[in-house]
DNA sequence: GTGGTCTAGACCACA
DNA sequence: GTGGTCTAGACCACA
């Protein structure tokens, strides 16, 4: 299920299309599947089918789903992974931040390494 | 050295937050050093002294730096770690949206593992 | 033989058109010849039969096919070229679109006038 | 100048999207150079301002302008093209679907080569 | 029913 | 002043 935090500093459509994300990851959206549609989509999440709109491009553009005229949006049964050195360098300057961040917290390497296991076991099965 | 990426996203203020922490963690600013004043500061990096101001102000209300009226700035000689509920659950969720996005860049477990590796040999000594 | 990228931002309609232009053209489909019927096709391509319909009656308007009622569509056997204004412009923007991406591509003149010349050696026998 | 056509089928915002590549192609705007800001387009061209946002968005997106934030968007000044195998299949399509048209317009391959010409011409000095 | 486009209008953070 | 986000509401082509 997706839930949106209406007080996160995280615009709205990102946390759909990150939700989206995961949800693919973990399942629940299955390659081939179709999506909701977006106005079924807004209603669920109480916002604006604008907003479910930009997510779905932003989604499509990265490939992750596919929009069939007429009938509506699907998940990408064919998804291959792309390399771009941009993404790439944006990844590493969030981890670099995530580490400095977690240092000023007290959280150290090991536990870093703990809690990358965790998410891992929470995605993966 | 803090250089700065006025195309970047990130905006500036944060990217200066960001490389003052790095710095300190690194070792280029050492507990109880004088920091550069807003108007030197503003003039290396070629920025608004507002913005450098603003960096400051946050820096100061997580307790790194410590501004005494009439002498100047300071990196804090007494940082204590602190686990705020909120930053950690930010953490979290910044963690888990890194690896999903890894994963859809064909990143797995034991590479994002060796990036986070090399983050820390890369900052600690 | 046709065939249907349901995936496509062009619309069903217009790839079943472009297609069918592009096989009298080649020869496929020769002038005069019986069109297979809008149910057969729609069965081939496993498209709605409103669509072929759609894309029949647009051809029909184009002058390239001709129905006669009880015994089938045909193939036009006396095309003649028209310059209508509206499309001619249409084709020059296109045109002119299709240069300005190419530029953007790193694709000089050269290079498009190869292009132009491979569908060209495509089209004609 | 760009000037927009209410009536044409190209959306609005992809025909500003066209038009600003175009410029810079014709040298209109140079790199480096600033760009009108979104509520001075719009006000220019009489359109929605989320109409210029949304072209300015993927201008950005494909690496021809920049945003520094809070000072507005300009020229990239290191545009590098990109070969992008999907965008080549697209023009390739482009293109293959003009010279067709051009031929029920009794536009031959000459004509075609001169039009391509002239297009050269006209953009490159 | 489906997604895509557009307008009008508002709010916000950043510099 | 600048761009980014979001809502409300409308219209349209496509299948």
């Amino acid at each position: 299920m997706i839930n949106i935090d209406a007080r996160s500093s995280k615009p709205i459509f990102e946390q759909v299309v990150d939700k989206i994300k995961e949800s693919i990851i973990i399942g629940g959206l299955k390659p081939g599947e179709k999506m909701p549609s977006i106005r079924e989509l807004s209603k669920m999440l109480t916002i604006n089918p604008n907003t479910v709109s930009k997510a779905y491009a932003e989604l499509e553009r990265q490939r992750l789903i596919e929009t069939i005229s007429g009938k509506g949006t699907f998940v990408s049964a064919n998804y291959k992974p792309k390399v771009d050195e941009d993404r790439l360098q944006k990844l590493l300057g969030v981890l670099r931040d995530a580490v400095i961040e977690a240092h000023y917290m007290g959280i150290d390497k090991n536990k870093i390494t703990e809690i990358i296991n965790g998410i891992y076991n929470d995605i993966e099965r």
